[in-house]
DNA sequence: TTAACTTTGTCATTAATACGACAATTTATT
DNA sequence: AATAAATTGTCGTATTAATGACAAAGTTAA
């Protein structure tokens, strides 16, 4: 049941849909599933990056920490995403952390285990690569943001981006559930807690959102995509 | 006596190290070299990428335009370097804008022949995921200076970054030659032409580096890597 | 159900850096 | 050589957002 599930879950990844059903159980075969508690490391900086992760549920935040403590999160992590990716293509050691935000179902291969199932399945290079490139463009828009934008725009920016991967649309408004507390948008956004703060309580009071510490709704997807440009 | 250059040209990107020598006359028949004039665009954004470029002489920047006309400079491709590339990995259209800024001689593969060539020469693919993982590195490090770093240790993280890809060791100085523009410098790490300025001048008078339009020279390397920090 | 801790909300102060202005210098163009 | 254009150097002023402080609200654990 166990196994069946997890089997399941690779099959729902899109970077295994070309993969046929006896290769999808061989691959199955190499990977452990694990149940992780909330706010648990996974891995830590300076690890070696001997792994890939794939996460069935909760969320995971990839964090980097500068030498006098600030903490910028590189990344969140949602059922369906691949993480720690750049393993199979680096020998580098891991440059982030990864911490848990729930309790999580997360799938780890090792680096030379999926590297063997790659050979004998070359249409899985096309899909990493695709998968870097995309990797690649959210971090160009990422500096593009923290460049051209300001804290308002990236903070928007971030909102919508939650509600596009995250949300459920209910009339003509998104749901997102469950929210962020304010520092942890802080830390995706490069900006401090009370300018997140002082941001969300403006637009609640402009009537574009309402949040509270469990859920955020976009009441007008076109005026806070207006402000975010 | 052109080929013949640029057949030895592409032996020395270390991308094609491990082609034999009939592969690379095979190479060199689908590439062309061109020679392109100062200030001259090579592409535009939005343009469809389907080529990949090695540069062979002078310099090139690859900038991106906000939609308030601000710039910023992406990268600066040095003799030896290859750029657009992500033509390869992805169909997306060129997100950035390359601009020579000296005269400069270019080679340009198709992506399509490219592609063909790679299939044929395999270990090529794993070259061109090196490749991308060595951008996502540089990316990832200039969002870590966006973050945490002001503009001073910017600007100093940038000149030590010139010093080591383009620098001559004389004695303990390096030079570097040519130099950039203030406007370039502030392009680069994101902060104003003036404060590019003041940051400098003020490294020249603690006797840090010395520079003038043409050269820099880094005086005192130890000091300036502690400044950055 | 009380106590400890975390998160949110608000404010006043401070710091970093952008911006506009303009002269001086250097480089490019005619 | 003369003129135009680009670059550098230096101001003062304006703006954005960080920081520190603290109370209120909410959450977790004893």
């Amino acid at each position: 049941m166990a196994d069946k599930s997890k089997l399941w879950y690779l099959e729902n990844f899109n970077l295994f849909e070309s993969i046929d059903h006896s290769n999808m159980e061989k691959l199955n075969n190499i990977t452990s599933m694990q149940e992780i508690q909330k706010s648990q490391p996974i891995y830590f900086a300076q690890d070696p990056s001997n792994s890939i992760f794939f996460l069935k549920k909760g969320r995971v935040k990839l964090t980097r920490t500068s030498p006098d403590g600030k903490e910028m999160i590189v990344a969140l992590i949602n059922p369906g995403d691949v993480f720690g990716e750049m393993s199979v293509v680096d020998d580098a050691e891991r440059t982030d952390y990864a911490i848990t935000m729930d309790e999580c179902l997360i799938c780890a291969i090792s680096k030379n285990d999926f590297r063997e199932f790659t050979e004998k399945n070359p249409s899985l290079n096309l899909k990493l690569t695709k998968l870097i490139g995309f990797r690649m463009r959210k971090y160009s828009e990422r500096i593009e943001g923290l460049i051209f934008k300001d804290a308002q725009q990236r903070v928007i920016s971030f909102l919508l981006n939650l509600a596009d991967e995250q949300g459920k649309k209910i009339g003509d408004e998104v749901f997102v559930k469950p929210f962020l507390t304010h520092q942890d948008i802080a830390s995706l956004t490069a900006c401090s807690r009370q300018t997140v703060n002082s941001i969300l309580t403006s637009l609640r009071e402009d009537g574009v959102i309402d949040f509270d510490r469990r859920k955020l709704i976009i009441k007008n997807n076109n005026e806070l995509r207006k402000l975010s440009e």
